[in-house]
DNA sequence: GTGAAAGCGCTAACAA
DNA sequence: TTGTTAGCGCTTTCAC
């Protein structure tokens, strides 16, 4: 193994020299500078990281926790931790993933040992056992999601009450009077998982402002509660015309559900999803919906981290007002042959 | 930070007996050991990762590099990386999570700067330009999936050769004489990427045993693509009576596009998926399949990372035989009403 | 069965 | 602008 040593014997420097070179804390002449440079090329050198962590205090790693439960909608973590793990590389960065299992204990292993120098916590309760650990830990986190109490926190999310009101208020601007929220499987809601929540208090209180019929139910990932529940919907509420779905894996079933009980979609039954782009856009018709900007919420979350590792601070509570998209799912409840859709994205001004 | 000297102190012992109490890498006397341990516990001490890395050349990390590229299944990457972290945690080791387009050069990076002991390299390709880096680094590495040449690495996969014979196996057992490979996107075939190229070796080489007709054709992840694609498989091979499906996204719209065109299944089409169980399980009918062993590969290959870490050998090239269950979407193909499937699971034995 | 002490490879005062 | 040196917190030899 190369060891700084070896390099500043090379270069005829000393070690801190080549230290120094390499971080940049301090001004080189250009001449001792490129011999270290060449030295360390010509040597093939790479600083050993726990020494480096060891004698700097910080690791240059951040804990990725993520859920593996039931009811998680799988592609949007891969694309939390996919854009995790590319911003943290930007800032040089490399991340550790935990899974949710671990529990409190491993958050307090990984930060108690030193072996991250911040965590990225996904899939926050209201109530999270989590949360009172992470106040007291001797390190920043971000929490994606946010609890009942986000007092002394950063947390970073998408604002589900702005999203689940946006979707009413598209579908009573087209005139639909009865409309229904198909939601999450039942143990995500019992669980007490914030955005389930959040989306449903949007849209129930959008519905009351707007003077129209709102009902809220639960959707399992199979094809036969999907089929369960639109029929009883159907019956329950006969003068249905609107469905707003929050619960990705249904949504192929739904739109095939649909199709047998005869429903076309938009002329009879108007849909918007809250979704990601791609998911939406994979559909025939494409359906109208408010994005899942997971990207976004990723990087946020890592360059909030940085900032606080600078010492800097971050906002407590950052909601990303919702980007809604009208696609040819949602169209006029009074005229059933004219759809929105056009493309023309909005963003909610309201959050 | 409370560290090892602070133990010491308190127990009043040597900083080495602490060590030697917390590894048991010596014997203690019971009384010293309780007392070490009471104070271990009372003042809160956790090793500090950094400090025993560099003392000991282990920092009980492994490298785990997943693809984000075009064309990958999402869930079963997602059960691997499950399966790997559960398992490493079992032996005591933290997993840090690496994109594939980090390229060779992330193995170097993290590798020579002894941030890991071990890599898990997941989506080989034929070629794969990391291989050679892998075999000049100077720790273990096991690969999911395999090269065209494996000599000197270590390789865990499912059979896919044997995976896509005993599909055309089934069918031809049934009595199908015409059967097509739905794939997946052109893309994963133009990467070389090993299972599909395998599956695709299996399923042709069955097919001229049996002296059945075996088409194959890549299929896109769009509703357009699967519709486009079986309405010319139909129309080029009007009798078609069997499909197997190696692209999990496309089930759904596949299934539906089935009964678009009129073909139900079983009675006019046996369909056979390669996709994990419970996705064929959340079908209707539900899906005769070979099994996608995420978390048994997972597993696997921690554990021959950890057994090749204490200096043992682990295998060159580990294929996993597939196992097949019957289910309610393959039937006889003279006999229209009739299906196979009580649930039963076969082994190939040929594997 | 236990302790003392020498590193592991690097960073960052402190000196010059 | 550069060098010297004292740790960072642990493991592991060596000595008793």
């Amino acid at each position: 193994m190369v060891t700084i040593a070896d390099v500043a014997r090379h270069a005829g420097v000393a070690a801190s020299t080549v230290s120094y070179v390499l971080s940049g804390k301090r001004s080189i002449s250009s001449d001792t500078r490129e011999r270290v440079q060449r030295s360390v090329r010509a040597l093939g050198y790479r600083p050993n990281a726990s020494a480096r962590a060891l004698a700097s205090q910080r690791s240059n790693v951040l804990a990725l926790v993520i859920p593996l439960r039931t009811g998680m909608h799988v592609p949007v973590m891969m694309q939390f931790a996919a854009a995790v793990v590319t911003t943290a590389r930007r800032y040089d960065h490399d991340v550790l993933l935990l899974t949710a299992d671990e529990g409190p204990e491993g958050l307090q292993r990984v930060a108690q040992s030193s072996l991250v120098d911040a965590l990225v916590v996904m899939d926050v309760e209201l109530d999270d056992e989590r949360v009172p650990v992470l106040r007291e830990l001797p390190m920043p986190s971000v929490l994606i999601g946010y609890p009942a109490d986000s007092e002394g926190l950063t947390c970073i999310d998408l604002d589900f009450v702005a999203a689940g009101a946006r979707c009413v208020d598209h579908l009573a601007d087209l005139g639909h009077r009865s409309m229904a929220l198909l939601g999450t499987p039942s143990a995500v809601y019992e669980r007490q998982t914030g955005f389930a929540q959040r989306t449903l208090t949007g849209f129930a209180e959008a519905a009351g402002q707007r003077g129209v019929v709102g009902v809220e139910t639960p959707c399992e990932h199979t094809f036969a509660a999907v089929l369960g529940t639109v029929e009883r919907l159907l019956h329950d509420h006969p003068d249905l015309t609107g469905l707003v779905v929050q619960n990705e894996p249904i949504i192929g079933p739904l739109l095939d559900v649909l199709r047998r009980l005869g429903r076309r979609v938009p002329e009879d039954m108007s849909l918007v999803a809250i979704c990601a782009d791609d998911v939406a856009e994979r559909q025939v018709p494409q359906l109208s919906s408010v994005t899942i900007p997971a990207e976004r919420i990723g990087a946020l979350a890592v360059e909030s981290l940085i900032t606080k590792l600078s010492g800097a601070e971050a906002p407590e509570l950052t909601l990303l007002p919702p980007e809604f998209t009208a696609r040819g799912s949602s169209g006029r409840a009074d005229d059933s042959d004219t759809t929105t859709g056009q493309g023309e994205r909005t963003v909610d001004r309201r959050a």
